[in-house]
RNA sequence: GCGCCUGUAGCUCAACAGGACAGAGCAGCGGAUUUCUAAUCCGCCGGUUGGGGGUUCGAGUCCCUCCAGGCGCGCCA
């Protein structure tokens, strides 16, 4: 990786020169070199001193074979990679995990998303946060973590009671309670139940029943959506383990008991509020205690690093999360939440709303029937986590020729096509020539695209952000595109040199578009 | 009232650990291929980064404040 082979060699040279450790930020440039740095002016607050003259020294002792020229400017620090080493970089990008770090050295992290209530379909909140961590998790384990998927079923409480009683309703011929649900899956279940014959077990069966219904319909709908768990943890099992109760006897010194109720202090551990019910006044948990017993949980089955994305309607939770495992001696930073904001669906230009409880919402299955598995994760990665997404479904059906998705799709295709029609005319494509005859604009371009992928693939771990991969798709498509556009390749003096370049593109693409759980069709 | 998120070109979004003139796509206008996929490429047009202060050598990015929108807010999960 180019880049850190630039940032070492900076930070040895800052060593020597001035006996200072520092990790200088190191960017891409297209108009001061290819790559720049700052590091002067960060350095010369510390040593007091004038940054243009940091930067002439620095610059004046960096050497690096793979280094054409260094200069000071203005105070910044420009690197010129030499064409000998841009051809290097690209032989690398023709193996075969390319982009493969080590990063995580083994550590093991849980990521938990989607965790749907099973109390009805999926919705495209829940096919946005599964896009998401799937994604997540891919990049983690090409980086070298050992990371596991895990889905949460809220199976208790109140609304899996009420549950149970919507069904009920249906079977007596009723319309369900006023907040009970009222989707069509509910007669369903309810009609199913009938057959069995087994109508007069009660509403605790009913949810029970309804619970692993739905829940199987929401796995294989996850699976239709490319999306694998690897652990389903249901929060009936935590509690029948005993876990609350242990839990609550470990907090017992940070509880007090007012009104009734019991109160976990959890401001003496970072929370805003002072104090937090655990144990209401009939003696049943909130959802606070459970929830703790099973990030507790988490950490007692091995994970060292948690990371959970939740809806923005959790975001009051999480310092109390933190608080209680703070108090039970686990570090509450090894919890990392990422919030993802919700989805509207636009539909002749006016949102629709939904509503779970009301048993209006939009169905991901749906979705995906309009739009297709490929369109819709590539869409749901193409927004930071933290930003309301605006679904468009009108220009998605209408446009969807014109979806990026396609357009990264269509430069695969083109490059299998190409091989393909090289290799009938006999040429081996293994056979890549002598790459240092790349030095075509178009070409050169292509070649610092590809190689920036382990930069991208690692940034995208470190800031948990997998919607850098589809920008850095389109950015790498957009310029074979270009090259293709310029240059023959098959039957070119250069074409075994050109179909490496081809080669080189398609085995990044095709890893890209494999991390974020994106077909790459042969044909189109 | 408090907390979190958002506000960048007509529209949808970028801007990588504050960095060097804010970039793409779509829409609009104009071009390109007798040869490997035109779902492509090239060019033009388009901006006081919601307003105002501050920190800094440097701010779309950090701090304060105001405006607009979304979500949440002690015994629902």
């Amino acid at each position: 990786m180019i880049r850190e082979r630039v940032r070492k060699r900076i930070e040895e040279v800052i060593k020597d020169l001035y006996g200072v450790e520092i990790s200088p930020d190191i960017n891409r440039s297209e108009k001061y070199g290819d790559f720049a740095t700052n590091v002067a002016f960060v350095l010369a607050k510390t040593l007091k001193r004038n940054p243009k003259e940091i930067a002439e020294e620095i610059a004046g002792k960096l050497d690096e074979p793979a280094f054409e020229r260094v200069e000071a400017l203005n105070g910044f620090i420009n690197v010129y990679i030499s064409h000998e080493g841009w051809i290097k970089e690209l032989e690398s990008a023709l193996e075969e995990n390319y982009g493969k770090a080590e990063l995580g050295k083994g550590e093991r992290v849980l990521i938990e998303f989607v965790s749907a209530n099973p109390t009805g379909p999926l919705n495209v909140a829940n096919a946005r946060a599964a896009a998401f961590g799937d994604a997540l998790v891919r990049l983690f384990r090409f980086c070298g973590y050992r990371a596991d998927a895990e889905f949460y079923v809220n199976d208790c409480g109140r609304q899996f009671e009420l549950l149970g009683e919507s069904i009920e309703a249906r079977l007596k011929g009723e319309e369900p309670p006023e907040d009970g649900y009222k989707g069509d899956y509910i007669v369903e279940i309810a009609e199913e139940i009938k057959k069995e014959g087994r109508e007069k077990e009660g509403r605790e069966f009913f949810s029970r029943y309804a619970v692993e219904r739905i829940v199987e319909w929401q796995r294989k709908a996850l699976e239709r959506y490319r999306v694998h768990f690897d652990n389903w943890v249901f929060e009936s099992e935590i509690r029948k383990k005993g876990k609350v109760e242990e839990v609550l006897e470990k907090l017992k010194d940070n509880i007090v008991e007012e009104e009734g109720a019991k109160w976990f202090l959890s401001g003496k551990f970072g929370d805003r509020r002072e104090k937090r019910v655990v144990v209401k006044k009939d003696g049943s948990y909130t959802y606070l205690l459970p929830d703790i017993a099973y990030h507790l949980n988490k950490f007692e089955r091995g994970y060292e690093l948690l990371i959970d994305l939740l809806g923005p309607d959790h975001i009051d939770q999480v310092p109390s999360i933190r608080a209680g495992l703070a108090a039970l001696g686990y570090p509450p930073e090894k919890l990392e939440v990422i919030i993802i904001q919700w989805v509207n669906l636009i539909q002749d230009g006016q949102k629709i709303k939904m509503a779970k409880r009301k048993g209006k919402f939009v169905d991901m299955e749906w979705l995906l029937d309009e739009v297709g598995v490929d369109a819709a994760r590539f869409f749901f990665l193409m927004r930071k986590a933290s930003s309301p997404l605006d679904f468009d479904l009108d220009l998605a059906k209408e446009e969807s020729q014109r979806n990026p998705v396609y357009y990264v799709q269509y430069a695969h295709a083109r490059i299998h096509n190409v091989i393909e029609f090289a290799k009938s005319k006999g040429i081996d494509p293994e056979d890549k020539g002598d790459l240092s005859n790349l030095k075509e604009k178009e070409e050169m371009e292509l070649i610092k695209k590809i190689v920036e992928f382990p930069e991208i693939i690692q940034d995208a771990v470190r800031e948990r952000d997998p919607t850098r991969i589809p920008f850095y798709l389109m950015d790498l498509a957009s310029f074979y595109h270009s090259f293709y556009q310029h240059h023959r390749i098959v039957g070119s003096p250069y074409e075994k040199e050109r179909l490496a370049l081809c080669r080189g593109t398609i085995n990044v693409l095709k890893k890209g578009l494999e991390l974020i759980g994106v077909s790459a069709p042969l044909r189109m």
